[in-house]
DNA sequence: TCAAAGCAAGCGTGATCACAAATCAAATCA
DNA sequence: TGATTTGATTTGTGATCACGCTTGCTTTGA
């Protein structure tokens, strides 16, 4: 019996070779549509149709159908009585309601993290934190994908130290939903000037590193809250306009 | 120009008719899974195939997949790496977990609504409470799905007022998620013998009229900690013998 | 000139088929 | 006898087609 000669040589190769994964083109399909809505690629209000992202993503309809079934029910997009499905437009209730529900939950998935990361994981998002400055040092502005990418990554990177397998989708679910709004605030934030918005990550990574749920909490609350006032004081201003 | 005339014949006829609806054979699928996943048909770990419920509902594979696709999404249902699809099982770490998350969100949600009730409102969920009496008083016990559709909608009815779009999908969600737990916890009880469920709706009502968010709050967070507890110790006790 | 009817293109929905992966059972070999 | 392999059945996935609804434009009639 060579039992153990075949194994040997098969964990030899498996040290070769890199899973090739068994994605399937619905969830390549469902991805790149997430990635875009918290992009904010798409503009709100703004119709989708099945067969036109068919043809953009080079695919057939029946796995963007029912990708875009899963995101209309996660709300991160909206499904008309026509039965055409939309981008969800903005309004002044749902931007508060957005920000009462993130502050609450990534408040609440925050401090939980603030209680159980440890020294490892705390180094890890300092780390992003020197990252960022560096990108920031380099080009004055410009690349705002790239920034928001690390923006998310550093957040959850955070939310993923909670330990709830409950409160994370819930998360990712409230980006989806906030994507497209907050991404209008942004693209208004580089016109209207630079904030240092790297103050509020080094709280959050402060009150982190000292174990401090409370301050944690109120750091991260600012953060969020900061492009939601914007956009709620821009709305309000053209709402006047208009 | 008749135009009046045949406004007026069209009202007419418009009162006598009621509006025939434009729901999918897929929206129908998905409201029948959901009902059976609060309702705890469906055994935790159990295994759903497509063609298997497309037989047991009457239509074909299409409906069921992407209302199963849907379900996997809100966590309702887990995808295996099989690629087979089964309800989540119950683990100690995802009791805690769906308590905490449902405590933190449903608390909120019923603090809202406490500001924002009005007196027809109360009365409205003061008057389930009679009902639920008389139920109780004629038929002693059994009759669980009954008592369990008129929680559900006691404690929606009182969410619906919170006024956040936002919120009460993720309690949808998170009530999808618990369901096949707690129907084990429930199940368990009626065996065990009753307890004064009643005592709690009480309280939640008496907070609610006089307006006393953090009294609601924290009798609603005693209502739904204690089919969790429940399960809980049973979960405890029967891991100690096996 | 203008509103209403009619028509055509486009869309979502559901059914069916083809294919590949997985599962289970019988058959095979050591 | 017990582990392995082989083959048949079942399952999920993706593509394609047919049907009915919606929408926008043209045409018709007053």
């Amino acid at each position: 019996m060579q039992k153990a000669a075949i194994e040997k040589n098969n964990e030899m190769i498996a040290a070769q070779l890199t899973p090739v994964g068994r994605e399937t083109v619905q969830d390549r399909v469902y991805s790149e549509l997430r990635r875009a809505l918290i992009g904010g690629l798409f503009e709100p209000s703004q119709v989708l149709t099945i067969r036109g992202l068919a043809d953009a993503l080079v695919t057939s309809t029946m796995p963007v159908r029912e990708a875009l079934g899963r995101l209309i029910t996660e709300k991160a997009l909206e499904a008309l009585p026509n039965r055409s499905v939309r981008v969800p437009p903005i309004t002044l209730e749902r931007i508060d309601d957005l920000l009462r529900a993130r502050s609450l939950i990534e408040g609440e998935a925050i401090a939980l993290a603030a209680t159980r990361m440890n020294p490892r994981q705390i180094a890890s998002v300092e780390a992003m934190l020197g990252e960022w400055d560096e990108m920031r040092a380099l080009k004055h502005k410009k690349d705002i994908d790239r920034e928001a990418t690390l923006n998310q990554s550093f957040h959850f990177e955070i939310y993923r130290c909670c330990g709830s397998a409950v409160l994370i989708p819930m998360i990712e679910s409230l980006w989806l939903q906030s994507g497209p709004c907050i991404r209008v605030a942004i693209y208004a934030f580089s016109d209207a000037g630079e904030v240092d918005t790297a103050h509020y990550h080094r709280s959050i990574v402060a009150a982190l590193s000292r174990q401090d749920a409370q301050a944690a909490r109120e750091a991260l609350v600012a953060d969020i809250s900061r492009p939601f006032a914007f956009l709620r004081d821009k709305l309000q201003s053209t709402s006047k306009e208009g």
